[in-house]
DNA sequence: TTACATGCAAAGCATTTGCAGATAA
DNA sequence: TTATCTGCAAATGCTTTGCATGTAA
C-alpha cells in the first residue's frame, strides 16, 4: 500500500487559503492567519481542535478554544478544510481538499491519506433524486502490537 | 444504485443472537432479551441509543439509557452489531454483520445498506505491520430538495 | 465609527461511571 | 448465596453559545 506523504507545494496552499479567506468576505484577522499558517504551511494534515490549540501555544501565542472551533467551522464552510469522521470522540480536520481516502490506525488515532488511484471504487450511479456529496473510504487498521487489546 | 432492503431471515438472526449471548457468558437478562428482540427481529437496522430507548418505551417497558448504552457496547464486543460512524453527533448501530457499505442521506440522517458487490473496491494489500480491521465506505448524499441548505 | 471577531465562562448534549439496590442461577 | 446486572444521578469530555470586550477597516 502506498501512503501519500507527498507535500503538494505547501506555501502556495497557504497563500491560496489566505486569498480565499480575503475573497470570502470574512476578515483575515491575526487569529485566522495564525491558524491558516499552521494548517496549510506544513502540507497535508489531519488535525484536531485540541492539537491546533497546542500548536498555537507552542508558538508562544494563545487562541481560545471557542475561536479555534469557530474558525475550523468557517474554514470548513469555505471549503479550505474537510471534517473527517473516523472516531466519534474527536473531530479531525483534513487540509487536503483533493479527492483521497483514509487509512486510520485505530490504536494510535492517526490518519494517513490514500490516493484515490490506489483504490478502485466502481460505484453505480446515484439515483436522480439524490445529490452525491462525498464518498468516504476509511481503511481501519490496528498495529499488530496492540492486537490483544479491545 | 441498488439499495439493499432484503430482510435476511430476521427470526433466525434473533435466535442466533440469543444463542451468542448465552454462549458468551453474559447473562441473558430480561433487558438484554428485549433489546436483542428489537434489534434483530425486524431485520437489518441502523439504530441509535435514543431510538432504541423510544422503541422499548413503545412496548410499554422501560430500560434506562445507562443499560442501553452498556448493552450496545456488549453486543458490539460480541460481534452481534457494529457501530457505524457517519455523524459525530450520534452513534448508530448496525445489526447487519455481513460485509456491506453504507449510503448516508445527510439531511435525513438515514442510513441504507449497499451490498459490497455494488462497489468494486480494489484495495492494495495492507503492510505486514498492520492488521486490517475493517473498511468503511460511506456514500454521502443529500435529497435534492434540501440542496440549498448548508 | 461600526460591524465583525474574540474569548471567557457557562451551557449543551451524547455518553460513561459510581454505586446502592435488584436479579439470575 | 453470590456474582452479575440495572438504573439513578452525577461526572465527563467535546463542542457550542451568550455576551462583554476588543479589533480591523
Amino acid at each position: 500500500m502506498i501512503i501519500d506523504k507527498k507535500v503538494i507545494d505547501p506555501l502556495s496552499t497557504y497563500n491560496m487559503a489566505l486569498k480565499k479567506i480575503e475573497e470570502s468576505g470574512i476578515i483575515p484577522t491575526k487569529q485566522r492567519r495564525v491558524l491558516a499558517k499552521i494548517l496549510f504551511e506544513k502540507g497535508n494534515r489531519h488535525i484536531s481542535a485540541e492539537n491546533l490549540f497546542d500548536e498555537v501555544k507552542r508558538e508562544d501565542r494563545k487562541i481560545s478554544m471557542a475561536t479555534i472551533y469557530n474558525t475550523l467551522k468557517q474554514f470548513t464552510n469555505l471549503g479550505l478544510i474537510r471534517e473527517i469522521v473516523v472516531d466519534k470522540n474527536k473531530s479531525l480536520y483534513d487540509t487536503n481538499n483533493k479527492p483521497h481516502y483514509h487509512l486510520y490506525i485505530e490504536d494510535e488515532g492517526k490518519v494517513h491519506d490514500i490516493p484515490t488511484d490506489n483504490i478502485n471504487l466502481n460505484l453505480p450511479s446515484v439515483p436522480a433524486c439524490l445529490n452525491l456529496h462525498n464518498i468516504d473510504v476509511i481503511v481501519r487498521v490496528r498495529s499488530l502490537k496492540d492486537d490483544k487489546k479491545r
